[in-house]
DNA sequence: TCCAGTTAGTAGACACTGTCTAGTCGTGAC
DNA sequence: GTCACGACTAGACAGTGTCTACTAACTGGA
């Protein structure tokens, strides 16, 4: 087990599961009650998983915590899901479809928007969906964790996310050559990257400033892809 | 546990410290190195950790593992280090420590070089110290692995870095505001995140064609912003 | 020479993890 | 009636980080 919180009092309620045998719901008879009272298992999974993710961080999302969340022992989680990572993948692939359809609306836009617009709007899509998402975005990138081979619709939903970046490519240069990709994702990519893990935003006290900073940033960058060197208009 | 190395005979030849060895004053010469057999245990423990995390991933740095491949029992390690943390804090400041070494070679090239190749040089320092370290780079950034607030040494060694990244940016641009700044840490770090992890380097086959593509990024972005828009001289 | 203190290691717990293997129980098809 | 199956429970097992206790060797005084 890697950095995982290594004691931590295990208190946390212990919803032992609407199992049969008394305690809860005392009038109804316990006999179907698992199926009936909660959603879907595979869904409450998913969000127990996402949220634990969100706001305890990687290491804190274990299958036994997911399922205690859940309110089922430590194996109903296998019953849905192979293992831990299948269930990081899922929430890779629709991280990604989250992430495509936001620069897709960029994109959708941009001829309204004018190039230098379009761009900062676009690079503002892509970290606004990394801060909205922190836990999500640390591990869409991130082979060690969810590696993409083994999941075929977390690979797909990431090659749509490339598809958009490459259509902003060709709207703003009228040319898409891997280069000015690579260039255009690693700025977005670099920017989410340390304003999410605090390489720069420790140096940002709120999350106001950080958005601000991030639309500062982004239109300096576009401000040098459109108009050059020579200092943008105020 | 996740997947790391099954089973494992604990054995593993027992070397029960090689006791300080008495006088023996005759092998004056071989005698820099503290004993003949091991150096001290704190550099290979500090050596195996960095072996572990470059060749089989954060995951299967463990302290039990760590310590196994030192010899010592699982508990020695804890004599030189609090914990796991603390180990990764050691390889993140050595690993800030080169960075800055190499940022710095860069930058006192730069007046020799030209603003547009002193770009393209520092970019290609940062990018590369990832891809000669991709395991120690990859917790640089990442505080839910080491917490730089805890570390000082490591805070110290990562401000250093970025005071060579604002020497750069004060060389091409004759001042460094904070939006500049980010924006060339954006692009060199986040162009080292995506051929680090995959998301660029899946799409190039081999070690040298990711080297020339992290090359010709970083010539575009410094034609961008030295030259401008207009397509640089090829 | 003795003896307390420190240093560096061993050894055994403990609570936690992912996952394997069995077992149980309700439901629907035959 | 019984048989298969899906969905879940329950109990292992090996591995983990780290706490605590213990031991052996080396100090520096007295």
């Amino acid at each position: 087990m890697s950095p995982r919180a290594p004691h931590r009092s295990p208190v946390r309620a212990r919803v032992p599961a609407p199992a049969k045998a008394t305690a809860t719901a005392p009038a109804k008879d316990t006999a179907t009650a698992p199926a009936k009272a909660a959603p879907d298992l595979r869904s409450r999974i998913l969000a127990a998983s996402v949220a634990l993710l969100e706001t305890e961080g990687l290491a804190a999302m274990s299958m036994r915590e997911v399922a205690r969340r859940a309110g089922v022992t430590h194996q109903a989680p296998y019953h849905h899901f192979a293992d831990r990572e299948s269930i990081l993948a899922e929430l890779v692939t629709d991280g990604f479809t989250e992430l495509t359809r936001r620069l897709a609306r960029a994109n959708d836009r941009a001829p309204r928007l004018g190039r230098r617009v379009a761009l900062v709007e676009a690079g503002l899509a892509y970290v606004g969906f990394a801060l909205d998402h922190p836990g999500v975005f640390g591990i869409m990138f991130r082979p060690e964790v969810v590696d993409l081979c083994r999941f075929e619709a977390a690979s797909q939903a990431g090659e749509s996310a490339y598809g958009e970046l490459s259509r902003l490519v060709s709207i703003v240069h009228g040319e898409d050559a891997p280069a000015l990709a690579s260039m255009h994702w690693s700025v977005v990519h670099g920017l989410a990257c340390l304003i999410v893990d605090g390489g720069l935003g420790d140096r940002l006290p709120g999350s106001r400033e950080r958005r601000a900073h991030v639309r500062e940033t982004l239109e300096r960058f576009a401000g040098f892809i459109v108009d050059g060197p020579a200092r943008p208009p105020a």
